[in-house]
DNA sequence: ACAAAAGTGTTGACTTTACACCCATGG
DNA sequence: CCATGGGTGTAAAGTCAACACTTTTGT
């Protein structure tokens, strides 16, 4: 290949992970602000260029913790993002990931070298995104709602294991629906995606919860 | 961003397609082989790199295009590839696209000045392939078997409409299953991919199928 | 013993499966 | 009128939705 051929020369990869938390039943998404051009000042989802050296993952792992200092994410690729003029600068096609973490469980830096301001907005509140990460951001929030149903994606929320009623407010969060308790129990257990650890929660002044963790591996179940 | 960085310099985006068809009964996917290095002589899913001016998806038309004559595909977009060592002479990232079309209705150019030989290999025939493009065309069949239950691709396969026992069969190769006949109609229809078109299908010595289309839009079905 | 949230079970509605007969056409 | 494959109905099993009472704990 001709790397010198006008038609193809100066591409990259961009590497971007939409991460998300639940606090308080309300979901957020964690922004960073730019401290460079194309969109100086302007907030984004935390990503960038990829290395030469890494895997897409990998990529999008690295630009997290150097961006945020967040490690330790489990992440899911869901989609590439390519239109033509997406970056002003050259041309650039994102792969876009997904996660989720329990916000308090992180150190977040507020600054770095190439950011500031690292936050967490809650998705109804999301100021304008530079790039095209707010069409990024869409679609990786369609991604986890599809994800909670039939992945272990929660696993990164709830390290530590999981009540049903926990579980219960934070599916309520991300997918913007109230379900019935006793329904919403039979389901989850019957999703296979929890089991059980024979613990129960801290006592706080009534009846303790049982404690459940998120499986390693889920398997596909089929339609037909 | 600096384009000199040896980090991230010299990047590119390959852009697939895993074409499918379906001949009495067997699954089938579109293969060419290569007339260039890296690869020469290899059998390899269709694509090539993606130009500055064009987007992901038409980049992906535009080399099945070129190196099969083959036009009017809807085709899907289904993940990125990215491994570090995918493509031996520069840093390559693929995004992989997946499609299915009627083999008899396209005429497709067996020799091109890039690729030769293109043909249709039953998928449980398919031959060693160069770069990643085993484990891109592993995880197309598992996108087009999803796709098939919830989405219309099949519509660039059955362009004129289709009978029933048609998809059946059709079905049945795609996912390597057998259903019962009456259930198998039920659940087709409630699935309301297609819509009845008042007409029967050619006279051939027995009761003639009712024709009926994929539709256009077709609205995501909600598990919570 | 009370407040607070967890846990559980049943009924009716709906969906899915298994299965057998009749129908329309061409030859 | 027969061969071929298309179309339909029903009963039993299973799944899902709606709904109210009992349990465990801390105070």
């Amino acid at each position: 290949m001709d790397v010198k051929n006008k038609l193809y020369k100066n591409q990259g990869i961009h590497v971007i992970t939409a991460l998300f938390t639940v606090e308080q039943g309300v979901t957020k998404v964690l922004l960073i602000k730019r401290k460079n051009e194309p969109f100086l000042g302007d907030w984004v989802l935390t990503g960038g260029a990829l290395y030469n050296n890494e895997d897409l993952e990998e990529g999008a792992l690295r630009e997290l913790e150097e961006k945020t200092g967040i490690t330790g994410v489990e992440i899911k690729q869901f989609k590439a993002f390519g239109k033509v003029h997406r970056s002003p600068i050259m041309r650039m096609v994102a792969v876009g990931f997904v996660g989720i973490i329990d916000s308090k469980r992180v150190n977040l830096l507020r600054e770095t070298k190439n950011t500031s301001n690292a936050d967490w907005f809650p998705i109804n509140k999301i100021p304008p995104l530079g790039f095209d990460h707010e069409e990024i951001l869409h679609d990786a929030l369609l991604e986890l709602q599809k994800q909670i149903v039939k992945s272990n994606i929660l696993k990164s929320l709830f390290p530590d294991g999981v009540t049903i009623p926990e579980l219960q407010k934070t599916y309520e969060a991300i997918l913007n629906k109230k379900f019935d308790r006793r329904n919403f129990r039979k389901k989850m257990l019957n999703l296979d995606l929890i089991e059980d650890t024979n613990t129960s929660d801290k006592f706080v002044g009534h009846k303790p919860a049982k404690v459940y963790k998120f499986k390693n591996k889920i398997e596909d179940k089929d339609i037909f």
